[in-house]
DNA sequence: TAGTCTCATCGTCGTTCGACGATCATCGAT
DNA sequence: ATCGATGATCGTCGAACGACGATGAGACTA
């Protein structure tokens, strides 16, 4: 069953157009978006409001330390944010990274 | 100096807002996106209309085949586009590549 | 305290990437 | 017909990636 909890985290809605990154960063984002699995976890995040570890785990298909590594490339991306809760880890979107990606994208 | 001569391709103006790829599509153009040089070259192509593969050479410190490759995946990705003008290739964007690209990133 | 559950991290293995120099094919000019 | 210039392709090498199983660290539960 996926527990839909909301991820409570600080962010502005930020009003401005947010500035698009240097080359540096831009590449380094689509890098970690440069992956089917790593897609499909974003969209699962999206969709659902957040995830524990397992239940993204559940929908890929791949080993548990596999998902684990795309989890933490795009954590390390800023594209996601993990908050520990016990034993389990819930990840959701990080909307400023995607923010930052969107804007940079778009810039081009 | 840089010959800004222009790139003729058939192209429609495109009023739809344009489908957005599926995951493994994204993955590839978000791949081909994730060097940095690759981010300079398609943003040398943007500036200048098109570019000599000699001309990029000349802007990215780095060897003529090493270059050469980064054209030939963002060409692959269908990002750029290049023609043979005699003895060498003139390239410049693949506008709809790139609205492809910027459709998916935007439907996150 | 012992046991269990969850998840991150480590070590490994094969594949892909990114860089290079060398070579090759093609076109233009002599 | 030869030569020079241009740029793609090939072969190589080290580094990074992607997958896995095994292990380890915490946090609840009995």
């Amino acid at each position: 069953m996926s527990q839909t909890t909301e991820c409570r985290v600080l962010q502005q809605p930020s009003a401005e157009p947010l500035a698009a990154p240097d080359d540096e960063t831009l590449a380094l984002l689509a890098k970690a978006l440069g992956h089917p699995s790593r897609l499909k976890i974003l969209r699962l995040l999206t969709e659902r409001n957040a995830c524990l570890t397992g239940e993204v785990v559940g929908e890929l298909d791949l080993a548990q330390s596999t998902v684990s590594e795309h989890l933490r490339i795009l954590r390390e991306a800023n594209l996601i944010q993990g908050e520990i809760e016990g034993p389990r880890t819930r990840y959701c979107i990080n909307a400023n990274g995607i923010a930052v990606l969107k804007a940079g994208i778009a810039a081009l």
